[in-house]
DNA sequence: AAAGGGTACGAAACCGTTTTCGTGTTGACA
DNA sequence: TGTCAACACGAAAACGGTTTCGTACCCTTT
């Protein structure tokens, strides 16, 4: 990189000192018209652009918000990404972010590294590691320091700490309430192993909604998949039963069901009904589209940013710690019955 | 945020200057192993990191790679900044993304402020607008500065910079030609409007594999389509000919002529077979899965990243400027006859 | 006893800014 | 002629580190 140009070599170029070259490009009363217009016409023609990094230091602030996620090919984390890009951009911030890839090391490291001077701020959705292993020191020790954070989507109870979340057992709730209400006998329920909260959430939604109506459990309606097994074959068990409905915690999960059904020459939504998670692309676009819950990830990103510039720029007044729930809706499409 | 400890602080609670306490921290022989206990256990004790503005003010390095992108809600982007952070990580670096959201005012932007000192290289993938207007002195500053740059996936022929590019033109090549030897005679092609790179050269690919049969190149065969347009209908029209494949240039397009297909009551693939571009998560999971060229933006963000910290860290010798191709290939999946 | 060398630390420069507090010169005024 | 204000600018501190170059002290060697 050519060396940049400084106040110094203004400074040299013109034989003044540095604090009069400041000064001139400040507009200041200090400086004679005619010095300052010599040096700004200087400066502009040699496109000169104070050192961020020096001004960081002096001036204690970055300007910048770290962002640290699980993971960003995910259309849920990127909807949410966008949302925080936004309001960061509307007031003056710039976005760093860093994935944890799910593993509580990467996030440990991640928050370290921000942690130490580069961030004014930091916004967390909790790996799936570290919210198995319940471990969070590492986020102990920036309320210490006191650095505002802020988690959304997968939080920890446990670290105080403002915070963003979907009402997941309430969507979970009205996903089954609406099967159920559309006649629909024998939901099945295909969810996530119990240690993601998101995924327990939901399922004591659906149970409580089955619970509303009399209706009792069934243990074998409800298939916990681990993202990383055979989708198709943990999926098809619950096919196995007499089944009129199938509630997926996600996109994917659902559409696997759908292509299940297929193949077993079920019609979508005559013989079987079938609701998402998560909007994305593959609810809107595959046929039959399919029935979700739409999450608002882009709200969730730009209720999270305010709230964390709000706490940086110490605008947050005396709320002390606040929980934003952001509530979510059901989007009807095809592969359910209106 | 709480007054972080410093070098300062230390010293003082030793009666000691700060010189040597920040020897004693980083284990210099000049220090007595004594000193240095004393000091290291209490920095230990009270999580002393220093700060690492002063660090990158002194080293003149951030550590840190600037990237610019249209767009993070969309798959092939999201995969490509994966695997930006993955080499970024692995060779310690950390990832600063801004959006231009397609606008050149945002891009240009952008570009000031990533260049005023706060990342040690750039990566941009450049915005439609930009594209269309062909302006780029922003980028014509950034080498001049002797910045390092890396344009990847939507790059600017003029600007003189390290690039990493698609196949785009072999790759339309490759799915047309596929098409034609599975015995298909009119493929339809469902592209973007021409000032979309990308777009073109795919037509460009497709336009010669037909030449290569003598086929002659159709125009009401071709729908150009914008993204915000009525894609259904728009879609509809080249349906109206006698066409037994579709050719896409985005999986969306192809989900949506998939739709339509499956509306006229001809069936996939044994009717008409679909192809699309951009490997995710629709061309997956819906059914019928769909054929696509895979573009493997896991590895162009890989590469592209080699490159730029390999021209940061002046590694890159006298190799000059460099302009890599990804090649894409297909993958034949359920919409197409194998 | 003088020279040499190791030990353990401090002073100061440096990175690029901003900002506070001088300071030298000029002109006006009593 | 002495005083004071205004003007235009410079010196230095500060942000938080690292690093080079002293230097004071003591011990060994010749």
């Amino acid at each position: 990189m050519k060396q940049k140009i400084t106040l110094k070599t203004i400074a040299k170029e013109f034989g003044v000192s540095t604090s009069t070259v400041s000064k001139a490009l400040s507009d200041s009363h200090e400086i004679s018209v005619e010095t300052k217009e010599r040096i700004t016409a200087y400066a502009k023609f040699y496109n000169y652009k104070p050192n961020s990094l020096a001004l960081q230091l002096r001036t204690q602030k970055t300007k910048v918000i770290g962002v640290i996620i699980p993971q960003i090919v995910h259309h849920f984390f990127s909807t949410v990404i966008s949302g925080i890009e936004k309001v960061a951009n509307e007031r003056g911030y710039n976005v760093m972010i860093c994935f944890s890839n799910n593993s509580y090391k990467r996030e440990v490291e991640n928050v370290e590294l921000l942690a130490s001077g580069s961030v004014d701020g930091l916004l967390v959705s909790i790996s799936k590691e570290t919210l198995e292993n319940d471990k969070f020191s590492h986020f102990q020790g920036l309320i210490e320091d006191e650095i505002p954070l802020v988690m959304f989507d997968r939080v920890l109870d446990a670290v105080h700490c403002d915070k963003v979340v979907v009402d997941d057992q309430g969507a979970g709730y009205k996903a089954t309430k609406y099967l159920l209400d559309s006649g629909c006998k024998n939901i099945a329920l295909i969810t996530t192993p119990d240690h993601v909260t998101v995924g327990t959430l939901r399922r004591e939604g659906y149970e409580r909604a089955l619970k509303e109506q009399a209706i009792k459990v069934d243990k074998n309606l409800i298939a916990e998949v681990d993202e990383k097994e055979d989708l198709h074959s943990e999926i098809s068990k619950v096919f196995h039963q007499q089944i009129d409905a199938v509630f997926a915690v996600n996109e994917i999960y659902a559409a696997v069901a759908i292509r299940i059904a297929k193949e077993k020459g079920l019609r979508i939504p005559e013989d079987i009904s079938v609701i998402g998670f998560t909007d994305g692309l593959i609810s809107e676009y595959s046929s039959p589209s399919i029935t979700t819950i739409v999450q608002h990830g882009f709200t969730m990103g730009k209720q999270a940013a305010e709230l964390l510039v709000d706490k940086i720029e110490d605008k947050s007044g005396d709320k002390g710690l606040q929980t934003k729930v952001i509530s979510s809706n059901l989007k009807i499409r095809e592969s359910s019955i209106g």
